[in-house]
DNA sequence: CTGTAACCGAGACGGTACGTCCGGTCTTCGG
DNA sequence: CCGAAGACCGGACGTACCGTCTCGGTTACAG
């Protein structure tokens, strides 16, 4: 999300960077991402508006890179594999649960989810860096599964996936019911019903 | 969505609620949401500004109601009870699927999906008007299903709901993968194996 | 200067017009016209940057409006015929003299005698309004002498105003000396001698 | 003009100086002063906007040397003494005639004379190398010509000297009429009807 | 012949102001 | 009193430049 042709980004100052972000961050959970003007970002982080513009091409994107920071942890994300699939979906769902209800993440990363409609290169990006290694990761668990015969060889996969995540963001983002860790619960128990065998 | 206080509704220009709603849903599929203003509607509408701002508290608001208006027959939703729930499912679903990738709902219905993320007074609308019908009567013949021994009498409903919708609306709205009847088809497939016997 | 196509000034805020005028006069005056921002006026009329560009296409078009408001009472100027040239020219060259030191007038108008090379129509405005009433009565009263036979009748009028102005306007544009009514009353009364007989 | 505390004169880049002031002189010529940024002046002459700062303390500065460039010819400048004092005037009057009517010079000799009412400096600097030495020489000549009698002793030179440039520069600055060669001499011959005798 | 100290091109930086767009309020006039 | 029209105050947009600072690189003199 960051790099654009024109300016050297050797010669980038990270500080600047840093701030922003924090910035960003910080604004967005306070006001809400649509009440957040790059302004006010700008101003936060003691920085030129320009010095925005330059790096990112638009608030969307700061906030995305500002996210994605703050997840820098989950870079190699990988499902266990103890032996006991559905114990360890139940960990990676509940995982994805507790993110979503996370306030530090909730509020940036429920505007980004709506900002994709808008924004096609952002929306690859997202999913590229933080739908798929989740979804991916999931979908390879799953992949095991089958060769070690837990579940339906016949399976289609992307089908199963969604089966497991579309419940939560459903209620996320259509905010029918909370998300929870005994939802994630119940909607591993259901879905493992309709995978094995 | 349309009520306030102050103004007397009965004396309300029906031509200038017509007009506005009509621009709202031209604009909104021409340039998208975001950039649709409210300014511009009332030029498109022909109408004053005081005029949108006197029946509706925001420009979602008056989406919401475009969009209403448009879906105004499905009104009695329910689901069909042909005795197959499969069949009966894959219909509910594909028609779900076809709502999604008709051009002229997608763009305003996405919109406002995402957009009661800030206004909880538009969210509950919307969830009473636009998704709890068909949520409510898939539950509806879910628990038919219950009575008749087709499916597990101990099935919690609200997640078994979610099993189906969730894939559906997880591809339209974080835009994984294109939504179609032949997706909905297969949720369907796999959810009944988890909510049978 | 006012007048646009675009907008009705039947239904322009007089306070607002009046507002602005005095705010672009206030800070010329303490900051100079060049420091002088339309932002910077627009606050300290308490006003939106959209109602000056709505009714003035530029800075120097305010500023210019805003001096031709403090010259209002000059509207029908004319220069004093007692019988005695010399004392009228006196007389009006001393006002010219007087007007281009007050500290009030001299910061804007000086910037406008300048901002005119920039904006030609603003320079025929400026020429109409607020050099040409002066220049014009003077060769009046000059006319008028040549009748008398006070002063040579074949003389070239405006070549005769220039010598009576232009030292003036060169000192104070130039900036090759202060400007004085004892200056004044020595460029009357050499250029005098040319002009007799 | 050019000399600051900080930099080694000694090692600078003659060929950046001269690329400097011709970019300036370009610049200014075919978009006008006021729309000439230092920035645009480095990137025309290929040049770090930090050599400009260096050596110059702001864009008039620039414009300045340019001009003073530009007309370094005329150092050594004096009137002819022909012993016909009016026809040497007439000499004067018509090359300052022409310097104002050159498109060459006009623009930026213009924008010059407009930026002295901002600095004071400046202001100096533009009295003493562009102005004085025209109005200097052409008082020396007048001096010459009390010796000889051809004008009257006691006239006071300075006004003398502003009654024969006042008009040419009032013209020219105040755009009441168009300067030209037929009108300096029609101010010499008027006016030295004043100085005779 | 090699530091090392300056100027140099380049351009990122914190800022200010630009001129525009739009939000939401207020005012005027006609029906 | 509703509705059209649109002026108003205000806030943010994205851009252009300001003047300062920092980065290699390239001379040019000192050791």
């Amino acid at each position: 999300m960051s790099e654009a042709r024109g300016p050297d980004p050797t010669r980038r100052s990270e500080r600047s960077r840093t701030a922003i972000l924090s910035a960003a961050i910080e604004l967005v959970t306070e006001s809400g991402y649509a009440k957040t003007s790059i302004e006010a970002i700008a101003a936060r982080a003691g920085v030129g508006k320009q010095t925005i513009y330059r790096w990112w091409p638009s608030k969307a994107a700061v906030v995305f890179d500002a996210v994605l920071d703050l997840t820098k942890g989950q870079q190699g994300f990988s499902v266990l594999e103890t032996g006991d699939l559905k114990e360890d979906l139940k960990q990676v769902l509940r995982a994805t649960a507790e993110e979503l209800t996370n306030p530090r993440m909730d509020v940036s990363f429920r505007a980004l989810a709506l900002e994709i409609q808008y924004d096609a290169n952002l929306a690859s990006h997202w999913r590229e860096k933080m739908l798929g290694p989740a979804l991916d990761a999931t979908k390879d668990r799953l992949r095991s599964a089958q060769h070690s015969g837990e579940i339906d060889a016949d399976l289609d996969l992307d089908v199963a996936v969604e089966l497991l995540y579309g419940p939560l963001y459903h209620r996320w983002l259509l905010q029918t019911a909370p998300v929870s860790v005994e939802h994630a619960d119940a909607v591993v128990d259901l879905a493992m019903r309709a995978m094995s065998r």
